[in-house]
DNA sequence: CTTAGACCATG
DNA sequence: CATGGTCTAAG
């Protein structure tokens, strides 16, 4: 799922491909990918343009092009870039093409739906991405980037000190820290040993150094690696590799890596949560709560409506197997099956040959 | 402010 | 039938 070191990867394999081409035009397949204009006015908007600059900001890949217009893409789950020559067979799931003058094309293609491309006016006084002047910039509401130089330790205390819920969900606040997602969440937790229920407003000092040292440690290694490609995520010049470093995510029932007792997996705020029970504990009165939730739904309790959250039943051993190799063998088959999509995405892109 | 539902298609 | 990032609606 394309996060921060996701989406940075791609802005990073698209600046050589995109920097100083002229857009020619646009097409749209599926008319709600755009955010902002109509496909004819995003056409007619983009069109003789160049390309000026190719980055990141949190979760969006910013694109900026003359005359002070940004393109922006968010991939959201499934969204996936690629240049191509315009000759390249079509694809079903292309939901957006940008048309270049040299004959190549930016197509943005989504399984899901759920991606959408935006077109903003550079506010000249403020330097915002707004949709018209005057208007609230498209950032206006994004949290500080965790990777920056100007963010440090002090500014990550007093933001945490001034919110009151758990860990997890706070991490996946876009207001809060920009660019965090499920995976690198449960990640930066599991390093800096943090249960992911624990109440933001309950950490000592060194816990909040750990887990600001530990939520920047991971999105460097995972920016190296070119992202996680865990399921639908590729980029450009090919997949990451950050996924056989991920220490809990999507590791349910196998040994954690620091202390060998298996990794629990649990679903808050309608996401599942991967941790070490064990490394990642709660004080008695934090967990005071959450146990009783645990308790009814424990008791053969199907899940209830409105839970916050709910401890999953273990796979079930009816084969025989233990649960930790049910859910083992299902995982790998997942990946083997995401591998195998991602792969034949790109095959079918970069035919005849890719630009 | 915090949290639930909608959006989607796939396996 | 669960999944997930963000927007929007609602608590």
């Amino acid at each position: 799922m394309p996060e921060l070191p996701e989406v940075e990867t791609v802005a990073r394999d698209l600046r050589p491909r995109l920097l100083g081409a002229e857009i020619a035009g646009a097409r749209v397949s599926w008319a709600r990918t755009l955010r902002t204009h109509e496909p004819e006015a995003f056409a007619a908007a983009a069109t003789g343009r160049v390309v000026e600059a190719v980055g990141r900001r949190a979760k969006l890949l910013v694109i900026e092009l003359s005359g002070g217009l940004a393109m922006t893409i968010h991939l959201k789950m499934t969204g996936q870039l690629f240049v191509v020559l315009a000759s390249a067979l079509a694809d079903p799931y292309v939901r957006f093409v940008l048309e270049l003058a040299d004959g190549r094309e930016l197509r943005f293609r989504d399984i899901r739906k759920f991606g959408r491309v935006g077109l903003y006016e550079r506010d000249p006084s403020t330097g915002d991405l707004v949709v018209e002047r005057g208007g609230a910039g498209v950032f206006a509401r994004t949290g500080p980037e965790p990777l920056d130089e100007a963010f440090g330790l002090r500014e990550f205390r007093r933001r945490l000190r001034a919110r009151r819920g758990r860990l997890k969900p706070l991490l996946l606040d876009q207001t809060f820290l920009a660019g965090v997602g499920n995976i690198y969440a449960d990640e930066a937790l599991w390093a800096a040993r943090l249960h992911p229920l624990r109440p933001a407003s309950s950490l000592r000092p060194a816990d909040e150094k750990r887990l600001f040292d530990d939520i920047r440690r991971v999105l460097t290694e995972a920016i190296e690696r070119r992202g996680s490609s865990v399921d639908d995520y590729t980029a450009p010049d090919g997949d990451g590799s950050m996924q056989e470093r991920l220490q809990v995510y999507q590791r349910t029932g196998e040994p954690c890596l620091r202390c060998g007792r298996p990794v629990r997996r649990i679903v808050i705020g309608a996401r599942s949560t991967h941790f070490c029970s064990w490394c990642q504990r709660l004080r008695a009165a934090e967990r005071a709560g959450a146990t009783a939730i645990l308790r009814t739904i424990t008791g053969g309790v199907p899940a209830r409506r409105g839970r916050r959250w709910t401890e999953l039943p273990a796979a079930d051993g009816a084969s025989g197997e233990t649960p930790e190799e049910v859910a083992r063998r299902r995982s790998e088959r997942t990946r083997r099956a995401a591998a195998t999509r991602r792969a034949a995405a790109r095959r079918a892109m970069t035919s005849p040959r890719e630009a």
